[in-house]
DNA sequence: GTCTATACCCCGATAGAC
DNA sequence: GTCTATCGGGGTATAGAC
């Protein structure tokens, strides 16, 4: 206990942080597929069995990346959630944390490639990733919730084939929503992540110049998706 | 020339086409990033120096990989717009188009993936990529094209900040089309390949079920987004 | 918890013989 | 156009001393 474990507690932790940061790093320069204990340790000056102690295996610290990656892109769609500019107003509130998501995506891109690109080869996520992986989903629920609760959504159409499977969905994840806006919302999720991996991963080059504006209306766009009255 | 030029002018490009398919087997199993000349070249029984006389570097076959995979989910697109089942009904067209694009993601996962996921690191796409790279968005636009002239769009609205953006983009790749069509069609462009992605990269795992009923409804709803008639 | 040393693998690219 | 040999790197993971 006490002084000498707190300390040891602590070394660890820092130890812990610097190997991530590092690894953070690399993933920059060499992409998560080459992620490599050996790299991380040369640059932190340890010898690479030292890493052992830290994390079990390269793909224990690839987990630890993303799990923090999750959290932190979660984090800034939840900020959107306790900004008080938007109080009141859900439309803006879902349309400023589409843009929060962007942003963090566009300030750490091989982070969000991480998580939102190719899956790494050989990789297996373990299950504690899933809870981390849907924060951003959550917070887009949230956002529904209030808006529900203001009368700002209509119940978006839903073709009869789709019914059963929105019910499910709904049921098994946010009941107090009506199933077609749940449906819907599954729906805007994956489209706003497209249009986020578009821009990140390049494919707007040439194309698309005020991005900033196009995605303002991309997000505006889905929230009219998934129910929100059009402005 | 003749006989015998053709002969090895025919060898060369077997030998090469051998090895493509087995790189493309090494991506299913490994990932672009690991893509090693030398891999294929054992699996092939070849010494890896005779590789080079085929491409002058691995950069150089993961660009022919690259290529090829824009062509074929390119063709498959294109499929669509020859289908006579669906001539004269150019929603439909849109829709069947989607879900071509999709089925062909779905069956080569590994070659999307290479085209649509994470950048490969220290890979940068050189210009031969850019056509191929433009099939999918090009056999859009010919569907729009079609519904135009069949009097099947209402051109959507457009806020003001995006109009001078939607005028250039249309501007410099399909003047004929009214300039908000296309701001639409550049924004369904990038959400379809989300709805790709997130099924073809597993976000919908313990999600959605019924994937392919709910996917034509992503479809039909970004038909709806570029001006296609409600049904 | 850190080190050195080790076993056993991988890679891209080139030189030079045939 | 294919080969062997080579240069000069890279990696995961473990053993065993301190």
């Amino acid at each position: 206990m006490s002084a000498v474990q707190g300390a040891r507690a602590r070394a660890r932790v820092e130890v812990s942080a610097a190997i991530k940061d590092e690894a953070r790093r690399q993933l920059v320069e060499h992409g998560a597929a080459k992620l490599s204990l050996r790299a991380v340790s040369r640059e932190l000056g340890m010898a690479s069995s030292a890493l052992y102690r830290y994390f079990s295996s390269r793909d224990d610290l690839l987990t630890a990346l993303i799990v923090e990656s999750y959290d932190a892109i979660g984090e800034a769609a939840e900020a959107a959630l306790d900004d008080e500019r938007t109080a009141g107003r859900p439309l803006e509130r879902w349309v400023a944390l589409c843009v929060n998501v962007r942003s963090w995506a566009l300030e750490h891109t091989h982070e969000y490639a991480l998580i939102y690109g190719s899956p790494v080869p050989g990789y297996s996520a373990p299950r504690t990733t899933v809870a981390p992986a849907s924060r951003v989903a959550l917070a887009l629920v949230a956002v529904l919730r209030e808006a529900e609760a203001a009368g700002a959504l209509d119940v978006p159409p839903l073709p009869e084939e789709l019914a059963a499977e929105a019910r499910r969905i709904a049921q098994e994840f946010t009941p107090d929503l009506p199933s077609p806006v749940v449906a819907a919302l599954v729906g805007a999720w994956a489209q706003l992540f497209g249009a986020i991996s578009f821009e990140v991963f390049g494919q707007f080059h040439g194309v698309v110049e005020d991005r900033e504006t196009f995605f303002r209306h991309t997000a505006a766009q889905l929230a009219h998706q998934v129910g929100f009255h059009r402005p």
